[in-house]
DNA sequence: ACAAAAGTGTTGAGAGTACACCCATGC
DNA sequence: GCATGGGTGTACTCTCAACACTTTTGT
């Protein structure tokens, strides 16, 4: 805040916009990167498929509120969230001015407690690849959400979060792939993520599927996230 | 937003927060990486200071409001600005709740105009390395802006948004070394800004002060300006 | 024994880093 | 002519990128 404008009004004397968190969640699904979308009962936009968020209470914090909406869609909690970016153009809601802040979620698909009807709300997963129509401005929200996560997945360790809690190094690669549309090499990934220490071996084996077992890895959680990137200057 | 809770009751039915945008102001300074605060005239921390910043009015965008506090505090329009992030923890102002957008500005300190008592708030510039006491989370949002300028400074180009339009390698190297608070490399530091490609002679030469002339360059307009990072991953 | 996926090394190219001297100008 | 800052090149190291075969298991 600031509040530095001629100050002897106080704020309660400026109209107030409504304030809400929208929350992108993403999880891997059917080797596809998806989305968490509800649909809308109400105009506007009722029918239309939207990213799902709610009104921020006035005793809890934005990442409290985005943590709720999160839990409330899919009844996971502890999962990695993060704030987005703050979408405010005065007629992105034509009935009112709505700024919402938007966070973006990864959740283990195996995480996902389904909520047959929860509060009535249908919701589904849709392709990244492939949105519906989408009410307000989530479109742009959603488009922004894939570019950040891709981005952080390039100098970050991000990937995992997305899996279950065991993985192979085959199926982070998968997951890389999926998320960043191109193929991987699969020596220099695993020497990469090897080398940069984030994981390390369970010690247990995958046994389902057919060829050569694979070992497990887990998330070291010890392990410092972020990767130095080439930077500009030495 | 989403607005996808039992929607049946309208946003105007929701205690709504104040939202204000706050803007880190960032220039160079006597050698030094300051940042514009102003004095609060009126409680809470009257006599404080607090980073600029004021209410969103409801037919402006989060960005044009940045832009219009920025613009009264310094008379500058058309430079570098960026949404920074939003704090909303509940009691951050203790009279009320109130959500603030930071964004943070880089100005070149040649372009400011002092605007003596503008609305009789006192401004003054501190240095990003001897802060005084400060209201409301506005520590925290100092110390964030710097991380981040720090960060964008590794992997992009906009240090010479804080420099005035012609300007030498020298000048721009100090810059780096200002903000990033270590020495650089002569030789490495011309050799990578120059095959960066962002920057082009402007053919005049820097006549003041002693010692050989140095070469003017400007910032090219038509060039991208992210560099590519580190990737984890090829 | 064969199908399927796991796992493993090397080489060449390019970027990063460290380092010391000559050049143009003003006084 | 000397003080001041501007401007330049090279060698070593490390990371990146491209590339193909062997191993382990189930059937």
């Amino acid at each position: 805040m600031g509040h530095n404008m001629p100050e002897n009004y106080d704020a309660t004397k400026f109209e107030r916009p409504s304030v809400t968190v929208d929350v992108v969640i993403f999880s891997l699904v059917d080797n596809d990167l998806q989305v968490l979308l509800v649909k809308r009962k109400y105009p506007p936009f009722a029918g239309v498929w939207a990213i799902p968020g709610g009104f921020v209470r006035m005793e809890e914090s934005l990442e409290d509120a985005a943590v709720r909406e999160l839990a409330e869609e899919t009844g996971v909690t502890d999962v990695y969230i993060e704030q987005l970016y703050t979408f405010g153009a005065p007629h992105r809601d034509p009935r009112t001015r709505v700024i919402t802040v938007a966070y973006f979620a990864l959740v283990p698909h195996d995480a996902i407690q389904h909520r047959p009807g929860d509060d009535a709300a249908e919701t589904a997963w849709f392709s990244m690849f492939d949105l519906p129509e989408l009410a307000f401005d989530h479109a742009q929200i959603l488009s922004y959400a894939l570019q950040r996560l891709r981005y952080k997945l390039e100098y970050t360790a991000v990937g995992f979060e997305l899996l279950p809690d065991a993985f192979t190094l085959s199926e982070l690669q998968h997951a890389y792939e999926i998320i960043l549309g191109e193929q991987l090499d699969k020596r220099n990934f695993r020497r990469k993520i090897l080398s940069s220490e984030v994981l390390e071996e369970t010690g247990r084996k995958k046994k389902e599927g057919e060829g050569r077992p694979a070992m497990l890895y887990r998330y070291r959680k010890d392990a410092v996230a972020e990767v130095k990137t080439r930077r500009l200057f030495p």
